[in-house]
RNA sequence: CGCGGGGUGGAGCAGUGGUAGCUCGUCGGGCUCAUAACCCGAAGGUCGUCGGUUCGAAUCCGUCCCCCGCAACCA
């Protein structure tokens, strides 16, 4: 495991304006969530930054196309994004957006720092240039030969004078990054690809357009603006403090981190590295790129029609769910299919059945035998009990490996092998054969072991689903020692030491942790 | 020969040389504390194709077929 020092700064990619996050982005800020309360549990000062790219092109004719201006058009829509994130719990400590001011500055410096180091100059960018969307678009964007979005409209073959960026020059350095240091990009298999790009020869790229007034100034020619990567790369170290306040600066870069889709790699993997090496700074020390959420075997897409609405979501499977749902289902080093179908099916097994009703029972049982006061895990245990205790441990053990790889899907599974053993406790001892047999001592014991297993499981389950880990912890008497983001607690060490609550709990009432859900009739089709 | 990923019981996946495993679904049984939940068992697979290496191949090598993504500004 790589020394953090107890510090941990990640980010996500920052999301183009629209009126509010579809699923397949809050499912990059989910992941990367569960991430940073992972961390925040483990005991490491956390930072965890996400927001918005408003300097996107696109968003002078959206701007025009709502009656408005670019400005007052990212005003509105990015705290949409804020709200829906807020919604979903995401644990965010700043919400950026690159037209805040400090990031402004930032961008500059890193502009200025390759000009110093030589690494731009001026050349001729050249490509189709659609006048609808008064921007270039890219060969892959063409849909025959035209403009998706104006399909009528007639590209213009456009060369435009803008400064590049001499990628070319850290090809060798690029190299030699990846040599002494493969795991630079995980997983292997964008790793794979990003080599593949690199072995291709890298050429430089375009960092700023002519005939826009929306976006930040070019320095040292006004007529000019940054264009995307200078100013969309950049965030990640203005959310570390970049270039105002070194001593934040100093604490929190590099990034342990940067969370991004695999559409992204090129940018994050060769471009980024780049940038700072030629600004003369610290490289971070990972970019993982996740999968994408497929539904019904499709890219999900308003064109296509087939978007399913996180709040729409969040109403059939609570917010909780809905983010235990998106991380199981979807292996996030790769691509997942999603059906709706798929989705009830995976939370009434594993959160209403399984974990929900182990929880059930337990309190159940402690209410009906015990008066609701269960006595402490003794060390004098029954082998049954011992080879639960295993099973926590082998769980344990397996969910941070799961964790430490960002394989959020392995984690959860993990988990569900000790909620299914606990079960299997519960079956295999049946306390309430012990109990009408009148045997108080182990009737107590049993149910302390297995309301022991669930407190466990609240704390793997909390980086996922936080209300509903909190709540299994509050009926069950064992209120988490860490705050709602989870912070602050004693270390997860320390959390899911077996035994560690090593007193009477008092449980409460019981109620089901995770209410069953129906699938609803018009989504069977 | 552009680059990358993938093809394993009905579905989704794990498995990189030694009798093919998990979850869901199906069928049968058990239990009755619990959210008609839980537990146990069973059926079901020529591991995409063809060939090779090996005592032995899902696994290594080669051929071919199919699916998906990328191809330089759509997470």
């Amino acid at each position: 495991m790589e020394q953090t020092g107890g510090r941990w700064y990640q980010t996500t990619a920052i999301f183009y304006p629209s009126p509010a996050p579809p699923l397949h982005s809050l499912f990059e800020v989910i992941g990367a969530d569960a991430v940073a309360r992972y961390h925040r549990l483990l005991g490491d000062e956390t930072r965890f930054l996400t927001g918005m790219d408003e300097h996107s092109a696109q968003v002078v004719p959206l701007a025009a196309e709502h009656g408005t201006d670019p400005r007052s058009l990212v005003d509105a829509w990015s705290p949409t994004w804020r709200e829906a994130f807020d919604r979903f719990e995401i644990s965010y400590d700043r919400f950026i957006r690159t037209t805040d001011p400090d990031h402004i500055r930032a961008s500059e410096e890193m502009v200025r720092r390759a000009q110093a180091a030589g690494d731009i100059y001026k050349g001729t960018y050249a490509g189709w240039y659609c006048p609808g969307d008064n921007e270039f678009k890219t060969d892959s964007q063409l849909v025959d030969g035209r403009c998706p979005d104006h399909p009528t409209l007639e590209l213009e073959w456009l060369e435009e004078e803008n400064y590049f960026f001499a990628l070319s020059r850290y090809q060798g350095a690029l190299e030699e990054l990846y040599r002494t240091n493969p795991s630079f990009c995980e997983p292997e298999h964008f790793r794979n690809e990003v080599l593949g790009w690199l072995r291709e020869g890298l050429r430089d790229f375009s960092v700023s357009r002519a005939g826009t007034s929306w976006g930040i100034p070019f320095p040292g020619d006004p007529e000019h603006r940054i264009y995307v990567w200078f100013d969309a790369l950049t965030n990640y170290i203005t959310g570390a403090g970049f270039p105002d306040d070194v001593t934040s600066f100093e604490k929190w870069w590099p990034a342990d981190v940067h969370i991004i889709g695999k559409n992204i790699t090129r940018f994050h993997c060769l471009y980024w590295p780049a940038m700072l090496m030629s600004a003369g700074l610290p490289l971070p020390r990972r970019v993982f790129a996740h999968g994408f959420m497929l539904l019904r075997g499709e890219k999900m897409s308003k064109t296509r029609g087939n978007v399913f609405d996180p709040d729409e979501a969040a109403r059939m499977f609570g917010v909780d769910g809905v983010r235990y749902l998106v991380l199981r289902e979807i292996p996030f080093d790769r691509d997942g299919d999603i059906t709706v179908e798929g989705l009830v099916r995976r939370y009434n097994a594993d959160l209403a059945n399984d974990l929900g009703n182990l929880l059930n029972r337990t309190v159940s049982m402690a209410n009906r035998y015990l008066g609701g006061s269960l006595p402490p895990v003794t060390d004098a245990t029954a082998p049954a009990d011992e080879e639960l205790r295993g099973a926590a441990a082998d769980a344990v053990a397996a969910y941070h490996d799961a964790m430490r790889r960002f394989h959020l899907d392995e984690a959860l599974a993990a988990m569900m092998n000790l909620v299914r053993a606990g079960n299997g406790y519960a079956e295999s001892q049946a306390p309430w054969l012990l109990h009408k047999a009148g045997d108080a001592a182990r009737t107590g014991q049993v149910l302390s072991v297995m309301a022991e297993c669930c407190r466990i499981l609240g704390h793997l389950l909390a980086p996922f689903a936080p209300s509903a880990a909190a709540r299994l912890h509050q009926q069950l008497g064992t209120p988490a020692p860490y705050d709602e983001r989870g912070g602050g607690g004693p270390g997860l060490e320390t959390l899911l030491a077996w035994g560690s609550s090593a007193s009477t709990l008092q449980v409460g009432q019981p109620q089901p942790l995770f209410p069953r859900v129906e699938l609803p009739e018009e989504a069977a089709g």
